[in-house]
RNA sequence: GCCCAGAUGGCGGAAUUGGUAGACGCGCUGGUUUCAGGUAUCAGUGGUGGCAACACCGUGGGGGUUCGAGUCCCUUUCUGGGCACCA
């Protein structure tokens, strides 16, 4: 007598059973093909909800699917454990962060291994901890060796609420992207990664990445901004200074009524030299004013304000002079602070001359004017020069290369490259993170720690709620002695960005335990690249650009073989919403994962999350909707464990011959289900939703069979399969049948169901019979029947009949196997 | 403002290269079973008309290509996401 589903007599106990048995690890010398599925490693926040069980989940199908195709999988998971969200809880709790952090962790441990994920845990990994972050801190070095990691005093975007500077890519609308706060510019000397190196590669490679989703690498292409360009000069009257400018339109410039400078120009403190008091005060004047300014309200919110400082710049090509003004539109840290003001095909020039009586020279027509038109707004197209000395009537796509070319020739200019990506400010005022190691000799200057001195030890529990590094405060850890003279030194106090830790720890996982190296080369060579990446689409621009870059760094050191992308296949998946809302803990309506788990089942969850919305979209959490699944899990219980079968054991693997319509009909729906996982996997959709509907509809067709079907081959076959076919996705009922059924081994270790076409196969189809385009009959026909059979039983049918009577067939258009169209009139 | 993605029943969503729109599920309606049943079971369920057979309409709106369009082209509206003085 079978007994109903109740997954709380045996969810726990396979979870504890695989882990006991080892069945997820990954094993290096195994001759099977590899394959690295890996999720973007949380941070412990210390709860689990509802949208981490969605990523997990979808990961988790995506390497048990691997599994039973053969691969060797290995599916890691670790702790992104150094950060703010710890250090202000434990400011707030009064409490050390490495203890708020390893409590966080147990919990969520606790919680994912309760998902009944396939997780090979003994290549677990927390980035706070020594064994982890003195290989960042090996690393450092070794970029800082290369020039690659280096100090200099430059304007940064400051946080004042976190007390700590930012990296350009965590600057999101001008605020914070952590807590939202509007982001002020300081001069600090800081700790900066030389990814502008890297620009090209990282903005050319991604041509290399189809397994990445477009908007993904269209999203870093921007962010990369490389623009291709003329840099010239200007001379300054009166000064033995030249302004250079960057400018993609060279050929506008003719046009040039006056030159933009940003007030952090250099050459703007000469100019108050040269120029009168009232002008060098006023100058003085207007940079303070943009100094107090936040980034956000200098830019965007801002009308374009400027002065003209009453010195002028000699114009290169026309000799004219060119006042020089100081503007808040220009960007400082872009090109070279300096612009060429071209009213007449710049909108953001053409503003700031209207605002300010500046004129107006149109050097640029359509090519189709007669140059006699009124000029009314910027023409910022391409176009035909005019009132441009040698250059008139060239286009603009020659002029440029020919201004080009002149520049270069007379010694001012040439062709230059600009990017809008900065290196990486990597230097945080905080303490929860790695230390930088380096040391600051009286004598000898700026050291890196040497290697046989790591890891640099965070000392406990340095909390300080004022400005400043809180490491600057622990004397023990500040005063050292110099690796080099032994005299006196200090060290570095300030700790690395953690986006630090995340950008290379794909490659712990392979030897998270090595104490001589970050990773063995040989495991690198044999499990890199990562073959899918799943995670958030939040990190398009900060991790996954960042990691690109360390990657391609440890490719040329020789210390991975290979391709010089970590990620292969790129996935984001979906936010989960709560009945349309975002899930809060203000809202309070946070689905946890322990209560489902609790009260639904860990394997109704799994089927929810895969089956509600395809993954990368975002699904909506309603109470309702999981009973659909456990409903089915109760159906694909009853199926194979209805008593309707009494012995239960191990069946045939390889498909039976199917008899009746009944059992190929059977048979083909096994099929189908194995058809639909293999796609959605072979083809990195993941559309597991439609899978499960496969499913869904295998178990309508074993329940729904009749006496003789049910004691068929097929149907013995069937519920064989099920377990199965179910696996990767509600691993638990899945184990637990398999089990039932007699099998001794776990279902795990199964392969995967290959789908046979001859199964697949019909033989008998609906043709569509069409008069003028309309569905007008469907008739059963068997597969294969040709043009004139197809006739013949369509006029057969009373109510094709009855469209085209009296009518002349005027085309035919017949789809073997799908649909007739008769075109009458 | 610019770039990208999307819009299909009451709801979530299915639909190889253009070829049966609405698979599968939720919800709902009615029946069965049960002392009972928020996890049983059977049937129905896009709209309008009709007892029915059927007919007409229907994939955000408008136009086009085609024997045939959710799918391709043009245009437009709305929604989501990203970038935003980058010279």
């Amino acid at each position: 007598m079978a007994d109903s589903y109740d997954f709380r007599s045996f969810e726990r106990s396979w979870q504890e059973r695989w882990e006991r048995d080892g069945i997820y690890r990954a094993d290096d010398a195994s001759a099977r093909p590899k394959y690295y599925a890996m999720d973007m490693l949380p941070y412990p926040s210390g709860d689990l909800h509802i949208g981490h069980a969605k990523n997990y989940t979808l990961g988790d199908a995506v390497a048990r699917m691997h599994r039973m195709m053969g691969y060797e999988v290995l599916h890691p998971i670790g702790w992104d454990a150094f950060g703010l969200p710890a250090e202000n809880a434990a400011i707030d709790r009064n409490v050390d962060p490495a203890v708020w952090t390893t409590e966080s962790i147990l919990k969520m441990r606790r919680q994912i291994r309760l998902m009944g994920t396939s997780y090979d845990w003994s290549r677990e990994i927390a980035t706070c901890e020594p064994e982890y972050y003195r290989w960042n801190q090996w690393l450092f070095i070794r970029l800082y060796e290369r020039g690659l990691a280096y100090k200099r005093e430059a304007p940064v975007n400051w946080c004042p609420r976190d007390r700590t500077v930012l990296a350009n890519e965590q600057v999101e609308d001008g605020r914070c992207w952590r807590c939202g706060t509007l982001v002020e510019r300081r001069n600090l000397s800081q700790w900066f990664l030389k990814i502008t190196d890297y620009a090209d590669r990282l903005l050319d490679d991604l041509a290399t990445l189809p397994g990445w989703p477009e908007r993904t690498k269209t999203m870093q292409r921007n962010w990369i901004g490389r623009s291709e360009g003329v840099a010239f000069s200007f001379a300054v009257e009166g000064l033995d200074e030249r302004i250079e400018v960057f400018t993609t339109r060279v050929d506008t410039v003719y046009g040039v009524t006056f030159l933009a400078i940003a007030p952090e120009h250099q050459v703007a403190e000469a100019l108050t030299a040269i120029v009168s008091p009232e002008r060098a005060a006023a100058m003085a004047a207007f940079a303070a004013s943009l100094k107090s300014k936040s980034e956000l309200e200098r830019t965007s919110l801002m009308e374009k304000e400027g002065i003209f400082t009453g010195a002028y710049a000699i114009h290169p090509l026309s000799h004219e002079r060119v006042p020089i003004w100081v503007t808040n539109y220009v960007l400082a840290d872009y090109g070279s602070g300096a612009v060429m003001g071209v009213p007449a095909h710049d909108e953001r020039d053409y503003d700031f001359a209207t605002r300010h009586g500046l004129p107006v020279a149109q050097v640029v027509v359509a090519p189709s004017a007669a140059g006699t038109e009124a000029f009314t707004e910027p023409y910022v197209d391409d176009g035909k020069l005019i009132a441009s000395g040698d250059f008139s009537g060239m286009s603009s796509a020659r002029a440029r290369e020919a201004i080009g070319e002149r520049m270069h020739a007379m010694d001012i200019g040439g062709k230059s490259i600009n990017y809008r990506l900065r290196d990486w400010l990597i230097s945080r005022q905080r303490y929860w993170g790695t230390p930088i190691p380096i040391v600051y000799c009286e004598r000898c200057g700026e050291l890196a720690v040497p290697d046989s001195q790591l890891p640099v030890i965070l000392p406990p529990r340095a909390l300080a709620a004022g400005e400043g590094s809180p490491l600057a405060s622990i004397a023990e850890f500040v005063e050292t002695t110099c690796p080099k003279c032994g005299g006196p030194a200090r060290r570095e106090t300030d700790t690395m960005d953690t986006f630090f830790d995340s950008s290379w720890y794909y490659l712990r996982y392979l030897s998270p335990h090595d104490d001589q190296a970050p990773w063995e080369a040989a495991s690198a060579s044999h499990w890199m690249n990562v073959d899918q990446y799943i995670g958030g689409a939040e990190h398009t621009v900060l991790h996954l650009l960042y990691a690109r870059f360390f990657y391609k760094f440890f490719v040329d050191r020789g210390w991975v073989t290979g391709r010089d992308e970590p990620f292969e296949h790129l996935f984001h998946q979906g936010l989960v919403l709560r009945d349309g809302d975002k899930m809060s803990k203000s809202r309070g309506n946070v689905v946890g994962v322990d209560e489902t788990a609790e009260r639904h089942g860990v394997d109704a969850m799994r089927l929810f999350l895969l089956y509600v919305t395809p993954p990368e979209d975002t699904s909506n959490w309603t109470d309702d909707g999981i009973s659909g699944r456990v409903r089915l899990l109760n159906r694909i219980w009853r199926a194979c464990l209805s008593g309707r079968h009494p012995e239960l054991v191990a069946g045939p693997r390889a498909t039976p011959a199917a008899g009746t319509a009944a059992e190929k009909g059977l048979l083909r729906a096994v099929h189908l289900v194995a058809k639909s996982a293999l796609d959605e996997t072979r083809s990195h959709r993941f559309h597991y939703n439609a899978t499960i509907a496969r499913i869904d509809e295998l178990v309508n067709a074993m329940t729904a069979a009749d006496d003789a079907t049910r004691r068929s081959e097929a149907m013995t076959y069937a519920v064989n399969a099920l377990p199965v076919l179910v696996a990767p996705f509600a691993p638990h009922i899945a184990e637990e049948l398999w089990a039932r059924m007699g099998h001794a081994a776990s279902v795990h270790l199964e392969l995967y169901i290959e789908p046979d076409e001859s199964v697949l196969a019909v033989d008998e189809i609906t043709l569509v019979v069409q008069v003028n385009g309309k569905v007008r009959a469907r008739i059963s026909a068997p597969t294969g029947v040709t043009e004139d059979v197809a006739m013949a039983l369509a006029t057969a049918d009373s109510n094709v009949r009855a469209h085209i009577e009296g009518k002349e067939i005027r085309k035919r258009v017949y789809v073997t196997d799908k649909l007739l169209n008769l075109v009458v009139a």
